[in-house]
RNA sequence: GCCCCGGUAGCCCAACGGCAGAGGCAGUGGUCUCAAACACCAUCCAGUGUGGGUUCGAAUCCCACCCGGGGCACCA
């Protein structure tokens, strides 16, 4: 050996201690969560991924900032669930399929297998032995059960609608897979076709998806809860009947201005609503065929452009005012929204801007019914909604305030049985079939003489039937259709010839639930064991993107709260508490192939190893910024691990060694430390927590090198903390530091450091002497002195009589034992 | 257009209404080296986007505005 060889090493070899570690970690099983442990239970859970590739920045992102909480209760003593899986239905795989000619599977299980791997060397504390994937037909099965259970109740059901159909994909989208009129996934501009589709009746659970959000909102992230509220869409208002002339069934408009029912001067129905087709009259049904025609070539692109010039036809009929009598022109437009409220409303153009342009552009008269001061609209054309003096509207003359017109008016039409107040919500029904493969078969059979038959609970899983390649391309009705062996089956009903559905279900049905499954995961009796999920649900923290702010997390919600009024669990809210990532982007815009600015993680761990680029990310700021990585620097964190590291060499007292004892002034920052650090990880200020251990790492290298000495106790105390406490985001490091400590694996059981209270108050402080609010002078006082006390030791001060300078003291504040503020 | 979040040192970020700086990056100077890189030690650096207000005292609270980011946007 050579005298070099017998000096401390600077640093450790990164690589070589990641597999060092790897094999002790999987002999241990340190993460496995035990149903039946008497410890109090956590349930930490991040959003699982979609199997594409490897996985990228941001799943390193995500899980190493999920793991510092998990791995925190673990230390603290709890139990800790902290599954993961895979969302492993989806296009990409069925796209990929096509392209090379395979089985979906192929693709899926391969990434699956890649990511897993991954996850292992990246040392996030998951309990595999709880892993699933939402393909695997023992998963799906239950979604499958799900579903049947979902129909007996009346939720899922089917309808003929328009509905939002991406030519791209293919397939039907949800609203809130519609952005901007684009398809969310694939960019492209999304139609409308007409078509009969399954639905699940979430709009059942409106109110309660709504009410529920009060609660969540301390521990939810604020702009996730008004999402949901917005998208819920909660208005109240009324519905009120307009007679028809020359027709037997009234048009019923919804209104959240019921007060202004006097300023209706005409009204407009939807015109893609079936409603205007049948009220249009014979004269303008070709006017009508025509706009339609002009309609329907506008992409849903321009439809939503706000500042678009407003059209419509004239229906060639005439309501009734059911208020005044007055004869009012019935109009159709695309202005107003076949599906939301009653897709006809009455029109008050002095007071809506949308009415009022409309009247502007086809002349059709305006009527002030709510004088507020502002200038006329009828002159203006500037619609007024605010409160003001009723005019021109009957009994409700005089009166001066909204709430009260609303009231009136309501109250009248109730009692003419003309309308009554009702309750609206934007939110609809979610549209669940979608016209692809790679999805779970949707069990139900249509036979021609017992109609919408369900596949009976001892046939499920209904697995999918062997197609790959060719087989898969999008033709506007699902492959599943042309897997004649699979579609075409007997009855179970009548035994005679019927017909699979041959629609998959949207991916966001299987997340809907994945959460539960993780509690029991082998469990043959049910989706879940009930009990278990008892144990578990719910989870106490869930860790993911903001981008699911309304779909998923509003499904899970949903679904939670059917499954609780099934009996199946004690709770109605899935997620107890939430907290969202940034994203990590390169050079201020987001990584793209197409910019160029991708950053690899594998070529990153390969640089500077797991524990780096961990630290790096939960260092970076608060976890929901944004974190560009070109203003990272895991080369300093690299730096700062292995400084952490050789203070584990450095330490000479033996292992065991109590603290008692040892140097005071360190002792008492590492007690200081790891009290705060607590507190820091449960606000997820996980930047702040590092700040402060390196901070500890600082004192005790000073502490080794020109302090109490590498063998006082205090030493080995501040040591072994820095690597419990590096063990929530560094665990490789931590773990050969435990070591290097004379201490057994694993470190990240190795509990929480305990903390004399004693050593958390300070012997002495500096209290501050300003006069004027300017600093004057400093003292070192007991954390106790009284007011009275520091007050006068203040005014004692040399500086200070200097700086007061003889001028008459007016008022002295005393804030013992921090601060004394002279007024002169 | 409406709503939300944020603007602190060259950069990323801290700071119960009480000393503007905890931590890091970069920079500078040293130690080490034949030299360099690495590492280590030391050190410089802003008065908190702008303008008002409240207060003994404001980065922090209030008002207005500017800039950046995000969300919503014919939902009657």
């Amino acid at each position: 050996m050579s005298e070099q060889d017998t000096h401390e090493p600077a640093a450790y070899d990164v690589a070589a201690v990641q597999d060092k570690w790897l094999p002790v970690w999987d002999e241990l099983q340190p993460f496995r969560a035990d149903d039946d442990s008497p410890r109090e239970k956590k349930y930490a859970l991040t959003m699982f991924p979609y199997p594409s590739g490897d996985l990228h920045m941001g799943h390193a992102e995500v899980t190493a900032l999920h793991d510092v909480i998990a791995r925190y209760w673990w230390q603290r003593g709890f139990e800790v669930m902290n599954p993961m899986g895979w969302d492993s239905f989806g296009l990409p795989a069925e796209n990929a399929a096509i392209r090379n000619n395979e089985h979906p599977a192929t693709y899926t299980y391969a990434n699956i297998e890649t990511q897993y791997e991954s996850f292992k060397r990246y040392g996030i504390s998951f309990d595999w032995s709880r892993r699933l994937h939402t393909s695997d037909p023992e998963y799906y099965r239950w979604t499958q059960w799900l579903f049947l259970k979902f129909r007996e109740r009346g939720l899922a059901y089917r309808k003929n609608s328009p509905v939002n159909w991406c030519p791209n994909d293919q397939t039907v989208l949800a609203n809130e897979q519609v952005v901007d009129g684009k398809c969310e996934r694939c960019g492209a501009e999304v139609t409308k076709r007409e078509l009969t589709q399954w639905y699940f009746k979430i709009t059942e659970y409106a109110q309660e998806l709504l009410d529920c959000l009060d609660d969540l909102e301390a521990t939810w992230p604020a702009r996730v809860v008004t999402a949901q509220r917005n998208w819920i869409g909660r208005s109240e208002g009324a519905h009120v009947s307009f007679a028809v002339e020359g027709r037997d069934e009234p048009i019923t408009v919804y209104t959240t201005r019921p007060d202004t029912l006097y300023g209706a001067t005409f009204m407009v129905v939807a015109a893609d609503a079936k409603l205007a087709a049948d009220l249009v009259s014979d004269e303008q049904r070709a006017a009508l065929d025509e706009y339609l025609t002009e309609v329907r070539k506008s992409t849903e692109v321009d439809r939503l452009s706000t500042d678009r010039p407003k059209t419509g036809v004239f229906l060639g009929v005439h309501a009734v005012n059911p208020v005044n009598g007055e004869r009012i022109p019935v109009w159709a437009a695309d202005y107003v929204l076949a599906d939301y409220g009653t897709g006809a409303i009455m029109a008050v153009p002095a007071h809506d801007q949308r009415d009022l342009d409309f009247a502007k552009k086809f002349d059709l008269p305006v009527r002030r019914v709510v004088d507020t001061g502002e200038p006329n609209p009828e002159e203006t054309y500037e619609a007024t909604t605010g409160n003001g003096v009723y005019v021109n509207s009957g009994s409700l003359d005089g009166l001066t305030d909204k709430a009260a017109g609303i009231h009136a008016i309501i109250e009248r039409l109730q009692a003419d049985g003309a309308g009554e107040g009702t309750v609206n919500f934007r939110l609809r029904d979610w549209l669940l079939s979608r016209q692809r493969y790679w999805g779970v078969p949707i069990p139900v059979i249509h036979c021609e003489k017992d109609g919408e038959v369900p596949v009976p609970y001892d046939q499920l899983p209904l697995e999918l039937p062997e197609l790959r390649g060719a087989d898969l391309k999008p033709k506007g009705v699902s492959p599943l259709a042309a897997a004649e062996d699979w579609v075409n089956v007997e009855c179970p009903t009548c035994g005679g010839p019927a017909k699979r559905d041959s629609d998959t279900m949207d991916t966001f049905v299987d997340s809907s639930w994945y959460f539960l499954r993780y509690c029991s995961p082998g469990y043959t009796e049910g989706p879940f064991d009930v009990e278990k999920a008892k144990t578990w649900m719910s989870a106490d923290i869930y860790v993911g993107g903001v981008e699911h702010a309304v779909l998923h997390l509003l499904y899970a919600r949903f679904f939670t709260k059917v499954l609780r009024d099934m009996g199946m669990l004690g709770v109605g809210e899935p997620f107890a508490a939430q907290l969202n990532q940034g994203f990590v982007i390169n050079r201020g815009k987001k990584m793209s192939k197409s910019l160029g600015n991708g950053v690899n993680l594998g070529d990153q761990l390969a640089e500077f190893g797991v524990d780096a680029i961990r630290l790096t990310l939960v260092f970076a700021g608060p976890p929901e910024d944004d974190i560009d990585w070109a203003e990272m620097s895991p080369a300093g964190s690299l730096r700062f691990l292995q400084r952490a590291w050789r203070l584990s060499g450095d330490v000479s007292s033996p292992a065991g060694t109590p603290a008692e004892g040892g140097d005071v002034a360190l002792r008492r920052v590492t007690a200081r430390t790891v009290h705060d650090a607590a507190e820091l990880v449960e606000g997820y200020r996980f930047n702040v927590m590092i700040a402060r251990v390196m901070e500890l790492v600082n004192a005790t290298r000073k502490a080794i090198d020109s302090g109490c000495g590498p063998e006082d106790p205090a030493v080995r105390e501040a040591a072994e903390a820095v690597a419990i406490l590096l063990s929530l985001v560094a665990p490789y490091t931590a773990e050969e530091m435990w070591e290097r400590l004379g201490h057994e694996p694993t470190v990240a059981r190795a509990g929480w450091p305990a903390v004399d209270p004693a050593l958390l108050v300070e012997e002495s402080v500096t209290a501050v002497v300003q006069i004027q609010g300017k600093v004057k002078a400093r003292l070192e006082v007991a954390p106790d002195i009284s007011e009275a006390d520091l007050e006068q030791l203040a005014l004692a001060d040399e500086g200070v009589i200097r700086a007061i300078d003889g001028r008459p003291v007016r008022k002295v504040i005393v804030r013992a034992p921090k601060l004394v503020n002279v007024v002169v």
